[in-house]
DNA sequence: ACAAAAGTGTTTTTTATACACCCATGC
DNA sequence: GCATGGGTGTATAAAAAACACTTTTGT
C-alpha cells in the first residue's frame, strides 16, 4: 500500500549473490473490485462471488481468476469478468499489486515456494445495462458497500483500496459518465456522486452550475419526467467536447478538507 | 496502463475450465523508477544502471531485480535500492505491474511458459545524500529525464508512468520534502517544483504565499546566503502540524488547465 | 551604486458557497 | 392547490493570478 514511507536503507555491502537459486515462483491472479451504482436506490455495490474451493471455500470474494499462458493481465481482468456479468460499456484500470509471502493459505501447504500474486483490477459498470451471470452453481450478488461481510484473503483490503481509487476517480475524472446511461439527466449525475461521495460534498444548484459551465454535457432537449416534479432535460456527455480536458489535472469536485475519506 | 476503456465484455457462454492445465508460471521483477533531483543545476534525475547480463546487455535500464523467496514486493525494491545507492530518507510506493506476455525475450527461448512480470515502484531520493554504490563493473548514473536514451525492456514505458506519478505526487501530496534536505529555503522547494513541473507552474510570490499559508512550514530563522541576493530564511517541514491533512484530498498547487502534461 | 535574490503587499479576476426564488409536472 | 423535483440567479466570501514594490546581500 502506497505511503510515506521513509526508510532508512541498510547499509549492506554489494555482492552479486547467484539469484536463481532462491528465486519465488508465481502464480498470478487477478482479482477485480467492480463498483456499479444503483442509482434507485442510492446504493453503492460491489460484486462479489462465494468462492467455490478451498481455501475460504463457501466465503464470499471479489471475483477472480488466475492468468493463463499467453494471457495478458488485463485479459484476464476482462475474462473474468465476461465471466460473471453481461455489460455494454465499462470503465477498467489497473489497481494495485498486493504480493507479500504468505497471503495466501496454498503457499504453506501445496508445492515448494510458489507464491500467489494479486494484481487487482477496479471496474465501474452501469448497473442497469449489468447482467449478472448465475451458473446454477456459483453464488453472486451485489453487495451495498456497507454491507460487505468478511472476504477472503486480503480482499477486504482490496476492496477499501479499490473504494478510495473511485473516490478519487470520480473526483478528478469523468468516470461517472461510464456508469451513468448514455441519456441521464443532471440529478441522476448529481445522485451518483452523493451516493459515493457522501450526501454533503455539494450544494445541487452549484454542483450543475460548474459541471455546465465545463461545456462537455449537452442537453438533448428531450424531457423526462419520473413522478412527480418538473420534467428533467436529458443530457449527454460529449467526448469531443472533453477532449481538451484529457489528461489535464481537471478537478470535477473540490471536496472540502474537513471532510473525512469515510464519512 | 490505466485509461477510458470502455469494451465491450464478449458474451461467451460461461464455462469452468481446467484451469491447472494452462495457468502461466511468473517470475516477479521489481523495477524501480528513481528519481532525484539536482537543486543546483535544475535538472530531475533518474537512476539507470548499465544491464551486466542478457537479454539488453550493455544497454541502459531501470534498476531492477528478481523477487525472491519469501521476500515481499516492497522488500524486494528496497533491497534493489540498497544495492544501488546509500541514502537516508527516500519515498517509495509502488507504481504498476506491468504482465503483458512476450513482454521479456527471455520468456521466448527459456523455459516454457514461464513468464516475467514486472511491479514497478516509484520512489524519490535526496540528491545531496545518496551516494551512489559503484562495484566496479556494473555501470550506473543519473540521467537527466531529458536526456535518457531507449532503455531495456520496456523501461522507457514505465519510467513515462513514473515521471507522470511524479507529478501528480508533487501536486497533490508533500512528496517534496522527502527530496528536500532537512533545512531549505523557500526558493529551493520553488525550484525544485519549477524543475519537475515546468518553468511557469506559478508565480514565486503566490507559490511563497500559498505554502505559507497552509502552516506546515516552520522558519527555523536561521538564515543563509548563496551567492549574490538578500539571505533566505530556511524552513523545517513540520509534520505534526501537516498531520490533520493527511489523507485528505488537499491540492498544493493548481495546475492551470492549459499546461500540457508534458511541457 | 547596482544587480540579484528574498520577501511583502495590493489589485484584479475568478471561483466556491450559500441561498432565494421561479418553473413545470403529478396528484 | 400544493408538494415535488428541476432549473436559474444573486450576493457574499474566498481563492488564484498578476504584478508592483521593499529589503538585504555581494560585487
Amino acid at each position: 500500500m502506497p505511503g510515506r514511507t521513509p526508510k532508512s536503507t541498510p547499509k549492506s555491502t554489494p555482492k552479486k549473490p547467484d539469484d536463481s537459486a532462491v528465486l519465488a515462483d508465481f502464480k498470478v491472479g487477478v482479482d477485480n473490485v467492480i463498483f456499479s451504482v444503483d442509482t434507485a436506490q442510492n446504493r453503492l455495490l460491489v460484486l462479489l462471488v462465494m468462492r467455490q474451493e478451498t481455501p475460504f471455500l463457501g466465503q464470499w470474494s471479489l471475483p477472480g481468476t488466475l492468468v493463463r499462458q499467453g494471457e495478458s493481465l488485463e485479459g484476464a481482468a476482462y475474462r473474468m469478468l465476461s465471466e460473471k456479468i453481461r455489460v455494454e460499456n465499462l470503465y477498467l484500470e489497473q489497481l494495485y499489486t498486493f504480493g507479500g509471502p504468505y497471503r495466501d493459505p496454498r503457499e504453506e501447504k501445496n508445492s515448494f515456494g510458489v507464491r500467489y500474486l494479486s494484481v487487482s483490477y477496479f471496474a465501474l459498470v452501469r448497473f442497469a445495462e449489468a447482467e449478472l451471470i448465475a451458473d446454477g452453481v456459483s453464488g453472486i450478488a451485489w453487495y451495498p458497500l456497507k454491507q460487505v461481510p468478511s472476504l477472503a484473503f486480503d480482499h477486504n483490503e482490496i476492496l477499501e483500496y479499490g473504494y478510495r481509487r473511485l473516490r478519487n476517480k470520480l473526483e478528478y475524472s469523468p468516470v461517472a459518465f461510464d456508469v451513468l446511461p448514455e441519456l441521464f439527466t443532471l440529478s441522476d449525475l448529481y445522485q451518483l456522486y452523493t451516493t459515493v461521495l457522501g450526501e454533503d460534498f455539494s450544494d445541487y444548484s452549484n454542483f450543475r452550475a460548474r459541471l455546465l459551465k465545463l461545456g462537455f454535457l449537452c442537453d438533448t432537449g428531450v424531457k423526462v419526467t419520473r413522478g412527480a416534479g418538473r420534467p428533467a432535460s436529458l443530457y449527454r456527455f460529449d467526448a469531443e467536447a472533453f477532449a481538451p480536458f484529457k489528461d489535464k489535472p481537471l478537478v470535477f469536485i473540490y471536496l472540502p478538507l474537513y471532510l473525512s475519506m469515510y464519512p
